[in-house]
DNA sequence: CAAAAAAGTTAGGCTAGCCTAACTTTAATT
DNA sequence: AATTAAAGTTAGGCTAGCCTAACTTTTTTG
């Protein structure tokens, strides 16, 4: 019979200053997306954003906390630690730098930007990201209106509502678009919903039905999955039927 | 006993389209800087270029002709069949427009663009190098002065005669530098000896000792070996003592 | 032209990251 | 509470690229 022996980590964080792998960095983006920076992620919601197999997801996760990234428990799933969230902070720095930089610097349009920089930014020195944000201006957001994490990992967290909650009637400024897949992206373009636009929400179909929208003069609708991906900030009693 | 049999590779060069990985481009591009696109190149050199021991190098170079990419011959060397040429200049290509495109549209230094240009070169696509080139006006050469392939696989393969062999009193125009040393390259821009400069060998101390020249106003000596990585375009009959 | 030196290759091993298959633990359901 | 389902882990394997050590071929040299 084995003694339940106390299975924790016995590595005290080797200090290793060592470049992460490019895997690496996919797993703490991955299992900071999950957990907002903070909360917990679980083993297959990480296999299933990378597309790997869930036990090689456990077979990392164990290097990552003998590491010192992550804490993990045993059939609990990880968070990440300080110095985890640090790193993965400062990928998605890139990650959002380059974005915007491909975007207004080199006119790419927003549904190619994404899987040009999941590359690069395993890639981009520091010095260059720096470079290419003083030059198009210090932006706040990426091209999908995501936050961009500042040098030393602060990230405006807000959480917006999505154009799924807004009631009818009301109005709202597009703030993200949180879909990367590069079909979504152009058709939203076409719709001409992208951060900044204002959209008003005229019906709502019953049964999670579409949902009918102004915006600017034009009227559309788009299935309730959609709109959950389209962000918007409220705009107070404007659009608003007067009755 | 073993039979002699015929090791020829028996593959017939598989054609995939699956892109290259990182080590694989850089075998590549060594192989091209070698044999300047069509001479054979020695497995020791190759290892020596990519600092990494001979025994990976035959390994790899057996890999590399099975693909296709590579005309090998045990104990004798390699050349870049047409196909691995290509994907050769293709890498090239990405790795001098990057650097142009650092240097002009971000400020970078000469002496920092080529790390930097040495990772983004696997990342990049050929969408955002074709942008990059657009943008700064489709540079021919790199900021060290290195020729840039087109998109079509065409380089201008002119050689340069160096410093070191321009005669005394003969004047030239620095066309190239061939060293990557940022620490050199720092130096060399220190004495302004750079792309464009106009430089008079004024003396040449014996024994394969030091070069004296004037760049503009400036009169400074160099050492040979030093002098062999500045290509030069010899002026005809310019600054040339009259006697 | 034989012996030594240099260059190149093979053999055998290692690591990071991935996989599938089988097993264990936790959570959900009756 | 017992059973089933879901989630997670371990075991064992694979590939790309690298290594060192030992061996073979080619080249150089006395």
């Amino acid at each position: 019979m084995v003694a339940r022996a106390k299975q924790r980590a016995p590595a005290v964080a080797p200090k290793k200053k060592e470049p992460l792998t490019q895997p690496v960095e996919d797993y703490l983006k991955a299992i900071y997306a999950i957990g907002k920076g903070t909360g917990p992620a679980a083993t297959n919601e990480i296999a299933q954003r990378l597309a790997l197999a869930p036990a090689s997801v456990s077979g990392m996760v164990r290097r990552l906390a003998d590491q010192g990234l992550l804490a993990y428990e045993r059939y609990h799933g990880v968070k990440l630690t300080e110095t985890g969230r640090r790193a993965a902070l400062r990928t998605l720095r890139r990650h959002r730098v380059i974005e915007a930089y491909l975007a207004r610097a080199l006119g790419m349009s927003w549904d190619r930007v994404h899987d040009e920089a999941e590359r690069l930014e395993h890639a981009a020195s520091d010095e260059l990201v720096d470079r290419m944000a003083a030059t198009i201006g210090e932006p706040i957001v990426d091209p999908h209106g995501a936050p961009i994490p500042t040098r030393d990992g602060a990230v405006d967290e807000t959480e917006h509502m999505s154009l799924a909650e807004l009631a009818v009637g009301k109005s709202g400024t597009v703030a993200r678009v949180t879909d990367e897949d590069p079909q979504v992206l152009r058709y939203l373009g076409e719709l001409s919903i992208r951060p900044g636009r204002q959209i008003t929400v005229k019906a709502r179909a019953p049964f999670d039905g579409p949902i009918t929208l102004t915006v600017g003069k034009q009227e559309l609708s788009i299935g309730p999955a959609l709109a959950a991906h389209v962000l918007v900030i409220p705009v107070r009693d404007r659009g608003v039927k007067r009755r």
